[in-house]
Formats: structure tokens, sequence, C-alpha cells
DNA sequence: ATTATCTATAGATCTATAGATAATGC
DNA sequence: ATTATCTATAGATCTATAGATAATGC
């Protein structure tokens, strides 16, 4: 037994014992900052406040961050990348467009609902809009883009409202259904309302529905499938 | 010639000159931070920054407010309340539920486009969901009851989606509406992804939005409709 | 030696109050 | 007298840096 014990963590120990999950610092931050982000948002939540929460000094997080901005970056970026990472393989297995509308949005809600709560709703918020966060912002376009092709697609004719809108508006209910209370099968619910949105009801919209939900099985199945 | 001139203002005058159209001192304030709220979010904007662009000092702004909070709430409050007075003439005017939706969803943009721009944005931010704005809540909520209720009723048959869950989606659909960039038509456009989202597409909305118009004109016409 | 934390603190805010001042109104 | 502004400032933050300290790793 040539190992001592002590916490087996390297550098100096938190005054407030650390409250060893497996996570690392920086996960504890993240995660720490992500709730309190949401409960009060980004301006109100104090560096103070995430040190708190994560049971270190306040000074203790600049070791691990840069600032707040970065922390946020950071959450915006974990909560879009997965749903980019899996556009591609999803728009190449749908056989149309509104099967890989409806698949897209299960996906993306499915991510956000998979991560911290709340996230999404400061997508919108103004600081967010401020060019330190354009990479985010750019990213998020990226998807808009994706909504708003699959939108133009789908239309059917003589329907009132504009590809590019329509893609905002899937983009914004997808955020949207992430950061309301309640209601189980949402994403499901709001894949459909985003069909309606564009047009597409009754039994086109159920047999997207179904052939979405067997693209997505086969999206997970092959090629070891990371959860993240 | 007994009046002297001055700046006809009663009160101290301003360091740097009143800009004097002709809207109160409070009402410039209002102006000035639902500007600022809406580039940078309430935590971010200062008492100083509100001042400084209506071009008083920051210790000024107490007068006419007891703080932001105020501020704010009379912003809110301001966006939410003539849609809530046009409600009920606008249900019982409408020969059906379709109807009645579309026209609430174009007047309520409408209402919001009206207003200052963006502040729709702030009705999702964390700040606003805490206890000192339960009264705005309070009012969006009845709002959303009201959308919940005709959704209820536009439902075709076997739509796979909440009445409640549709109510939100609407009523965030508006206020996304409000703050999105660009594009013309919008308050139809919205209202048409609405009904969408209700299930209601093709015929049955053309025939919605068309009889909408009319209802909508009927309503301002009559009792002198003061804009507020 | 390296790492993760700590303590202490400077400097920059930011909010809200107290009290003075410069107009108009009567 | 009343009003709307001003100047000055106290007290409470809040961010970020400097430098010390207590672990592990080699």
């Amino acid at each position: 037994m040539s190992e001592r014990a002590g916490t087996g963590r390297v550098g100096r120990p938190r005054s407030r014992g650390a409250a060893d999950d497996g996570r690392t610092p920086r996960q504890e931050i993240l995660d720490a900052a992500a709730a309190l982000f949401s409960e009060s948002g980004f301006a109100a939540t104090s560096t103070r406040a995430i040190a708190d929460r994560v049971g270190i000094r306040q000074a203790s997080l600049y070791h691990h961050f840069a600032g707040k901005d970065e922390i946020l970056l950071e959450l915006l970026e974990a909560s879009v990348r997965p749903t980019l990472d899996v556009v591609d393989a999803l728009r190449s297995q749908a056989p149309d467009a509104a099967t890989a509308l409806h698949a897209l949005v299960v996906v993306d809600v499915g991510t956000l609902l998979a991560g911290p709560l709340g996230i999404a709703a400061l997508y919108v918020a103004p600081e967010v809009q401020q060019p330190r966060f354009e990479q985010f912002r750019e990213h998020r376009r990226q998807l808009g883009q994706v909504y708003a092709e699959l939108a133009r697609d789908v239309v059917p004719a003589g329907h009132p409202v504009d590809p590019q809108v329509l893609g905002q508006v899937c983009l914004h209910l997808v955020e949207m259904a992430a950061s309301l209370p309640g209601v189980e099968r949402r994403p499901l619910q709001i894949a459909a309302v985003c069909l309606g949105a564009c047009g597409v009801t009754g039994e086109r919209a159920e047999t997207a529905a179904r052939v979405s939900a067997e693209v997505r099985a086969g999206l997970s199945a092959p090629a070891g499938a990371g959860r993240r």
C-alpha cells in the first residue's frame, strides 16, 4: 500500500471539501454557471455566486477560465455542436425533406433537454448578441440555415410564409421547447408544430413522424454513436 | 408679452439642454431604457447609461422612478395591456376560433412592433421570471390562456399537440416575431405560422386570413379606437 | 516541479440617498 | 411653493490580479 489517501487530487484542497463525483473542476464550474445563468441571467450572475455554488473561492475560477464570457461561450457551444455534428448524416438518411425536418427537430430538442436546462433561453439574451459571442452565433446561424433549407423543400405551393422566416421559426420553437416547463413527449410535439408551421399537417405529417422515428433509430445504432 | 421664454419648463434646466419633442421626462426615460435594455439586457444596463442617453444625471432618474425595476415593469406592462384590452372585442366579433386566432396574432404582433423594438425579447429573460415582475407575468399568462383556448377550439381531431403547448407556442412565436430583424408582412406570416402549428393549413387557413382582415377592420373603426 | 487552491486587495463600477439650486406658478 | 434638475457621496458590489500555500508527482 504505497498510496496514502488524502483526496487523491493534485493541488491545494478546497476549504469546503470537494464534492467528489467524477466531474473535473472545470465541469463543476460549467454546471454551476449554467444553473445560475438560467435562474438569474448572465449579467446578474457574479463570479462570486458561481464560485460559492461550486464550493471554491471567487478567485479560483480564474485558474480554469479567463472570465465569465468564456464560461458562457463554452456552454453555448456545447449546446449547438452535437446537433450540428449530426445534421449531415440525418439529411442523407432521410428519404424526404419533411422527414428530415421532423427528425432534426426531435434530435435538436433532445440535445437541448439533455444539457443544462434553460441554456437555450440565453440564446436570445441581448448579451449574447454582442461580438464576443460571434463564434456561437455563427454556429446557430448555420443551424438556422439548415432549417430554412428544409422548410423551403417542404412548404406546399401557395404557403404564405417565407422559408427564411420558417427557418427562424423552427429554430426558436426548438429553443423555446427546451426551456418550457413540464409536458412530456415534447420533442415530438414540437416537431409536429414545426411541420405545421411549414404547412405540413394531417396525413403527410403523420407519415413524416413515422419515418423520422426509423431514421433516428438508424442514426444512433451504427458508428458507435458516442453520447457526448 | 408677459411670458418671458426660458424653456417653458418647470424645474431646474438640464445641463445638456432638453431635447424637446413633446415627450415627458418620464417617457424619455422609458424610451431610453427600452433601447438600452434591448441592446444590452436589463442587468447590464446601468442607471447611469439610461440617464446619459436621456441627457440628465444619474440621480435625476430617481425623481421619476423608484428604480430600474419600476422602469422595466412599466415597459413590460405597456407591451401586453393593449392586446389584452382588445381580446374580448376580438373574440366576440370573430365568427370562428380560427379567425379569432389569426386576428389576435396579427393584433398582438402589431402592438409589439408599434412599441419599442426588442422589448418582447426581455419577456423570457431570467430576471423577469422573478417575483418582483409577477404582475406582468400574470398578464402574460392570461394572454397565453387565451391562445390556448383558441388553439383548443381550432385543432382538428387527431392533431398530436396539446392545446396548452400550442398556447405557449403561439405566445412565443408572436414575441419572437417582434424581435426578429427584417421581413415585411410579418404579422400575417406569423399568423399563418400559428394556424399551421395548430393544424390549420391550406384553404381553411386562407379563409381565416381573409375574414380576420375584415374583423380587424371592424375593430378599429367604431368606438373611436384610440391608438394609445 | 506542477497544480489547484487559498488570502488579500486594488480599482472600477453601480445604486440610492441627502441636500443644494434654478426654473415656473401663484 | 413646487418642481425638476443638479452635485456629492456613502456603501455595496464586482472583476481580476498578485502572491502564498498545500497537495501530488517525479
